[in-house]
DNA sequence: GTCCATGTTCTTTA
DNA sequence: CTAAAGAACATGGA
């Protein structure tokens, strides 16, 4: 459940658990989630205290005394507390113990990654953990994206996707805030017009935001089966009415991405 | 058996 | 050379 409002998720809900803890015993189940291969994560983390825990685009950022590693969950990772006495969930990759202390129970952090496109990644004190990443979409100004923008003839959908032109965004939230901002999935980057580019700006933020005000009751506590009302435009909603103009929810594969739109609200400008 | 999946990286093509 | 398009990765659910 990997975008940014997921990631920021996890990061909320971890960091008063975390926060000034120090790693007692790492349990590296499968080492060949962790890059670089030759980093000897268990005895670079034994005895490591979290100073900070934090987000950066998709990934998530543990600053320890010395040096940080970040957690990236692919498509299918989860980051779980869980007891030490807790029994190992298939595909569990790797367990953090924490010490028991006076005002908390000891508790295990455990990366949890089925398909392993996840992974840890140890950055070395002196190196940053977001070389090569795009800019934050929560604070990026409207010119600066437009400045991105113009860079590239590619589709807008897939320029978003583009980790390195800005960061965070997946395949969901961009099919979101592209409806948001009425512009068709098609539509050549370095095309848009400043207007254009400003609905978008916008629409990101707008979508974006919201995701992360709901993620803590939607994802959590509701079930597909309990007739879960998903939140999404078009999204995963070929075929049915859009939300503002009943006309179907069109399906296409962009860039290998099931990308969604609807032909009415987001008009093809090539 | 088939197709599809919230992501990234490597390879191929233009 | 660069940019863009495609394939590949691994597993599970519908």
């Amino acid at each position: 459940m990997p975008e940014l409002p997921e990631v920021q998720t996890v990061v909320t809900s971890l960091r008063a658990k975390v926060l000034g803890r120090t790693i007692d015993a790492v349990d590296l189940r499968r080492s060949d989630i962790v890059t670089p291969a030759d980093c000897d994560l268990p005895s670079t983390l034994h005895r490591r205290t979290i100073v900070d825990l934090s987000r950066r685009g998709k990934r998530i950022i543990f600053h320890l005394d010395v040096g940080c590693f970040y957690v990236h969950l692919g498509m299918t990772g989860q980051l779980l507390i869980a007891s030490a006495t807790d029994a190992f969930a298939p595909h569990t990759h790797l367990q953090l113990r924490f010490a028991a202390r006076p005002d908390q129970h000891d508790f295990v952090l455990r990366f949890v990654d089925p398909r392993r496109f996840g992974g840890i990644w140890w950055t070395a004190p002196g190196d940053v953990p977001d070389a090569g990443m795009g800019p934050e979409p929560l604070t990026l100004r409207s010119a600066a994206l437009a400045r991105r923008l113009a860079a590239t003839t590619r589709a807008i959908k897939s320029a978003l996707l583009d980790q390195s032109l800005i960061a965070g965004l997946g395949n969901i939230y961009v099919d979101e805030s592209l409806f948001l901002a009425r512009i068709h999935p098609l539509t050549a980057a370095d095309r848009l017009s400043a207007t254009a580019v400003g609905r978008l700006s916008r629409a990101i933020k707008v979508t974006l935001r919201n995701a992360i005000a709901h993620r803590g009751s939607t994802l959590r506590d509701y079930r597909d089966a309990d007739g879960v009302q998903s939140r999404h435009r078009v999204y995963d909603r070929a075929g049915l009415p859009c939300r503002r103009c009943r006309t179907a929810i069109v399906r296409i594969v962009l860039g290998g991405r099931s990308t969604h739109f609807c032909p009415k609200c987001q008009r093809d400008a090539r």
